[in-house]
DNA sequence: CGGTATCCAAAAAGATACTG
DNA sequence: CAGTATCTTTTTGGATACCG
C-alpha cells in the first residue's frame, strides 16, 4: 500500500501554539504579570520582587508586554519622576489558562524529578561505553 | 510610613512556573505531544509531520520529552530497524492545561495583533528622534 | 533508519557603565 | 528613578557529514 494515501498533516512553526509562548514562554514575563496582577507598581518596585532580573531584562520583558497591551506604561510627573506599569484586562485574562498550567506543574512535578532522576541514573549504565 | 512594614514578597527564577515552561516553552516540544497524541510514530514519521525540524534538533526534543517521562523510546527490532515512540499518560495529561491556553490564543490573537501594530506605529512618531 | 559529532549563526541573557 | 548603550557569555537552533 503506497503512503501516498496516509495522512500527513503538518505542524509548522507558526502554529498558534507558537504565538502565545514566543510572547510569554521567556524567563520572565509571566511572574512580571504576577507581580502587576496584586497593584500597579514602578519599574524599581518590579525589579524588588523578581530576585535576579537585570535592569536591561525587566526593560525588554516589559516592552514586549506592553507592545502586546498585557502591560501598560504610564509616566508620573513629579519631582521624583516616575514610571507606573499595570496589568491590564488581557494581561489579567491570560492568567485563568495560564493557572491550569501551574496547577498541572504543581501536582506533576515529583513525577517528573522522579522520571528525570531515573532518566539520568540510566545514561550512567546504558549505551555509555565504559570509556 | 517606612517602607520596611511593606510586602516585598519576591519571585524567583526557580518559580514553578518556570518548572513546566522550561520543559515544554520550547519551540517544538507542544508540537512534538501533539503529533504522538494521534498515535505512537517512529522518527521519520515525527519528523515528515513537523515542517522544518532537523534531526538534530528532534532528537533533542524528544530526549527531553523523555526524560520528563511524557515519551517513551522503544527500540523495535526487525529487518529495517526502527524506533518508535509514544505519548505517555503524564504527557497526555499536560494537553489539557495547554488546551486552555491554546484556546485563549485563538480568542484573543487578533486583540494580541491589533496592540502590537498600533505599539509599532506610535514607535514611528514617539520618542523618536527625527534622525 | 535513527541517530551522533561538528561547526556555525542567531538569539537570549548577564555584567557593567553611563544618562536625562 | 528609569532607563539606554556596550560588551560578553550562554543558549538555541540550523547545516552538514558521518556511523551502526
Amino acid at each position: 500500500m503506497p503512503r501516498d494515501t496516509e495522512d500527513e498533516p503538518i505542524y509548522r512553526a507558526d502554529c498558534p501554539t507558537r504565538t502565545i509562548l514566543d510572547q510569554i514562554g521567556d524567563k520572565w514575563s509571566m511572574m512580571v504579570l504576577a507581580v502587576l496582577r496584586a497593584s500597579p507598581k514602578r519599574f524599581n518596585g518590579i525589579k524588588r520582587q523578581l530576585e535576579g532580573i537585570t535592569q536591561r531584562v525587566l526593560t525588554q520583558t516589559l516592552r514586549k508586554l506592553e507592545r502586546n497591551g498585557m502591560v501598560v506604561r504610564r509616566v508620573i510627573g513629579g519631582s521624583p519622576p516616575g514610571v507606573e506599569y499595570s496589568i491590564t484586562p488581557l494581561g489579567r485574562s491570560l492568567q485563568e489558562p495560564f493557572a491550569a498550567l501551574y496547577d498541572w506543574t504543581l501536582e506533576h512535578i515529583d513525577t517528573i524529578h522522579k522520571h528525570q532522576e531515573s532518566y539520568d541514573r540510566d545514561a550512567q549504565t546504558t549505551t555509555r561505553r565504559p570509556d
